[in-house]
DNA sequence: TTGAAAGCGCTACCAA
DNA sequence: TTGGTAGCGCTTTCAA
């Protein structure tokens, strides 16, 4: 019984087995070309078995001079229940195809640093969600080896893929509602907290464009994620004199749809909520909540994308637009 | 204008600044030790610049025989916004310590499969929660040089240090307090979803032992979470003659208080239902859901432990409860 | 102040 | 069927 205290590389199975470093690389990775007698199979594995070895990723990546690490930015902002699963999807997609995801901590790093960071990982591809990534990033992502660069927010990006999630459509398909159900002063509602401005700046703007050249007029109601911030903003409600408020999402709606009832503003007499996302709670809230239902792209989807960019790199960046966004009417309009 | 098509390495820069692979070694990590003039330091640094030199983070830790990189297993289930809030803390606090934070994609592999699969990438930490991580694994990280294994669960494993989380800590709480407002028949709400019982059975073992012994009965409810589910459950109520529910946590505890008002239920005086996590969405509801708030330990504080752990690899394993779980009365108790 | 060279762990080519 | 060995990109010791 030998005590080895540190890590046991694939040279100690190659002495505890007596035979060569080259053998072992040769059993343990099942190489076809190579053939290995059945006995020294067994002694070399059982060696490693014995030994505890693990293969050394960045040595072999090192050696092969690629990777099959797909990198994905951790979100800074707590993500969705849509997001999430989104995201789950994809991971399990990726791994079937035989890639690992990983999503990087990049707190504090912006823009250009932060694709440096990840471009020190030599991932083989990069999705990147949100505008973070500009033509620069991309091609330092390129230069380092990523054979495939794919966005996920509202516009392309030289040299990457694009999955164009416009939320440009989630606003003006809800004020397009709102108008035909004849409201005309529409109120939107804008996350104050820092982070979502990336979703709510296009929703906002799709309901400007959608209203444009119209009669009706769009107010920003910047509204912080509190019973406080909600009641504040019910309770200056009579001087706004609005006749309809999109919501930015259904927790919001919630929110002030709680806090304009308890002002006794009736839903959707006076006022009507619309949110987005379709979450369950609009389902279960009185009046029942109008909400935009958002369709994200498939996690297997993307994944094809992604093999098909690795495999095929001087493929010209293809660019799919991909979440629909449809009104699903309750009771609150 | 030279194209240089693959990517650039030291000796790269190193041959168009005219210096050796050393002296850009030394620039670029401004080695204390070693005095570069200050020409030199320029041409290395244009050369890496013109190049779009990104160092190689395996060769790099290869050399040094050690990372900085932090992995935790991504949650296999959506992770909720506790949750969330927490790991951003972490990642925030990690990074200020210089630390990289990677989650890694982990589906489909189980226990010792996905240990091994962690260790692969020689991380110096590795978090895990849930009870995924067996005493064989914790082995396998350490034996590959991980001087740091954190698990977050209800339990402590041989080797690893432990932030116990016993949600057991939730269900005893929430039963004590129906208890104590008269309470007697209690139904337990257990998700059906998979990926929860890690959670749901804790909070429902909490509930027996804090009965246990007394005229109190439980019963456990199964509920999938949809409409239709609730519904289910609802309409089958009077026969059940429960007073009470603990719901798992504030979701479906709305999804199961709707159903029931839209019974003809009244609530609390009928059954008195609180939930768990303290979501804003139980203040909004009517009436107001009582709940657990649940504490979970600061991701600052995590980071402290690590770093510790890093540093002092010899160290004692510790393990700290860190779960804090209390009653917030509202109106639905 | 700078350079030559060894070596981290691994795989794959070429010989034996 | 197996072994020797070069070399992936990087840092660091030792010499110059």
């Amino acid at each position: 019984m030998v005590q080895i205290p540190n890590t046991p590389t694939s040279a100690d199975v190659a002495r505890l087995a007596g035979v060569s470093r080259a053998t072992v690389s040769y059993v343990l990775n099942n190489t076809g070309a190579v053939r290995i007698s059945e006995p020294t199979r067994r002694r070399v594995r059982d060696a490693a078995r014995e030994l505890g070895y693990v293969p050394h990723a960045a040595a072999r990546s090192l050696r092969a001079g690629h990777s099959r690490m797909v990198l994905m930015p951790a979100p800074a902002v707590p993500a969705g229940p849509l997001y999430s699963a989104f995201l789950n999807e994809l991971q399990w997609a990726l791994g079937r195809l035989d890639y690992t995801v990983v999503q990087y901590g990049s707190v504090g790093l912006e823009g250009d640093e932060a694709a440096r960071a990840w471009a020190e990982l030599r991932p083989v591809a990069v999705l990147v969600p949100g505008t973070g990534l500009g033509p620069r990033g991309v091609a330092v992502l390129k230069r380092s080896g990523a054979r495939a660069v794919v966005t996920l927010g509202p516009v392309r990006v030289e040299g990457a893929h694009a999955l164009l999630m416009d939320h440009d459509a989630v606003g003006h398909c809800a004020a397009t509602h709102l108008y035909a159900r004849g409201r005309r002063r529409i109120g939107v509602v804008v996350p104050a907290e820092a982070g979502l401005e990336a979703y709510s700046r296009p929703r906002l703007a799709g309901v400007r464009q959608a209203l444009s050249g119209t009669d009706a007029t769009v107010t920003e109601l910047p509204l912080a994620h509190t019973e406080e911030a909600a009641a504040e903003v019910a309770a200056r409600w009579p001087e706004s004199a609005l006749d309809a408020v999109f919501a930015y999402n259904d927790e919001y709606a919630m929110l002030l749809m709680r806090a304009l009832m308890d002002e006794g503003v009736r839903i959707p007499e006076d006022v009507a909520v619309i949110g987005a996302d379709d979450l369950m709670l609009g389902r279960l809230l009185r009046p029942r909540l109008s909400t935009v239902h958002i369709e994200l792209p498939s996690g297997r989807d993307l994944a094809g994308l992604v093999d098909r960019a690795v495999r095929d790199p001087g493929g010209a960046p293809e660019a799919h637009t991909v979440l629909g966004a449809s009104v699903v009417r309750r009771e609150s309009t």
